[in-house]
DNA sequence: CCCTGATTCGC
DNA sequence: GCGAATCAGG
C-alpha cells in the first residue's frame, strides 16, 4: 500500500482526532502502526495540536532571567481546538464504547449483595434485578481485580469501575475481557443485564 | 503483558 | 519516502 492522497488525509484526520497510530493503521489497513507513525513524522505533524490528548508538556525552562517581556509569537499557530481539558472519568473520545450501565459498586468485598448503580436506587424499579449468581461472581472477581488505572485500560481489559471515583479508592477491574467486550465475563454479566424479568410489551 | 509514540537507519 | 526494528515510557 502506498500513501495516496486519501489515505494521507484519513491519517491526518484521525491523528488530529487523537486516534492512536495503531488504530489508524487498522483503519487504513495494509500498514502497521510504525508506518503510520513514520508517516506522521514525515508529515511533520507529530505534535497533535488538534486533539490535545496531551496535558501539558514541556518547556520547563525556568529562566533565571528577571526581565522577560517579549511577545513570543504574534500568531504562530493554534487555529483549531482550544485544548481539551483532561477528562477525569470519561476519557476515551471515540475509542471506548459508552458504558451501558455505570455501576459503581461499593468497595465492599464480602457482603452487601446490593448492586447499586450510582448511589441511589431506592424506589421500586422493577428492572433492577440482577442474577444473584452474577453478583456473586462479580464480588468474587473484584477481590482480585487488577486495579488498573485509567491509562492501563485497553481493549482487552475490563473497564468496570470499582470504588469511588472521587477518592483514591477507585480503580478498574482490569481483568481480561475478551472479544471486544468492555468488561470481563463476570462484569458483562451484570452490565448487560438484559431486561428479561419483565419483557415490555410495547416498544 | 498490554499498550503508546519517537527514533533510527537500511532500503 | 518508506517502515521494521528498536527505543523509551505508561
Amino acid at each position: 500500500m502506498s500513501w495516496t492522497d486519501e489515505r494521507v488525509e484519513l491519517l491526518k484526520k484521525m491523528w488530529s482526532e487523537g486516534q492512536s497510530a495503531s488504530q489508524i493503521a487498522k483503519e487504513l489497513g495494509g500498514v502497521t502502526r510504525n508506518a503510520v507513525i513514520g508517516k506522521v513524522h514525515r508529515l511533520g505533524l507529530s505534535n497533535r495540536t488538534g486533539g490535545a490528548a496531551e496535558p501539558a508538556k514541556p518547556e520547563p525552562k525556568a529562566k533565571p532571567e528577571k526581565t522577560e517581556a517579549k511577545a513570543e509569537k504574534p500568531a504562530a499557530q493554534s487555529p483549531s481546538e482550544p485544548v481539551e481539558p483532561k477528562p477525569a472519568a470519561k476519557p476515551a473520545p471515540a475509542a471506548a464504547p459508552a458504558q451501558p450501565a455505570a455501576p459503581v459498586v461499593a468497595a465492599t468485598p464480602a457482603r452487601k449483595p446490593i448492586i447499586p448503580a450510582g448511589q441511589p436506587l431506592p424506589p421500586q424499579p422493577s428492572a433492577n434485578e440482577i442474577d444473584p449468581a452474577a453478583l456473586a461472581k462479580v464480588g468474587e472477581v473484584e477481590k482480585h481485580a487488577k486495579k488498573l488505572s485509567l491509562m492501563e485500560l485497553t481493549e482487552r481489559t475490563c473497564k468496570w469501575p470499582i470504588g469511588d471515583p472521587a477518592t483514591e479508592d477507585f480503580w478498574f477491574c482490569g481483568l481480561p475481557s475478551q472479544a471486544g467486550k468492555p468488561y470481563c465475563e463476570a462484569h458483562v454479566g451484570v452490565a448487560f443485564q438484559p431486561m428479561s424479568s419483565r419483557r415490555d410489551r410495547r416498544r
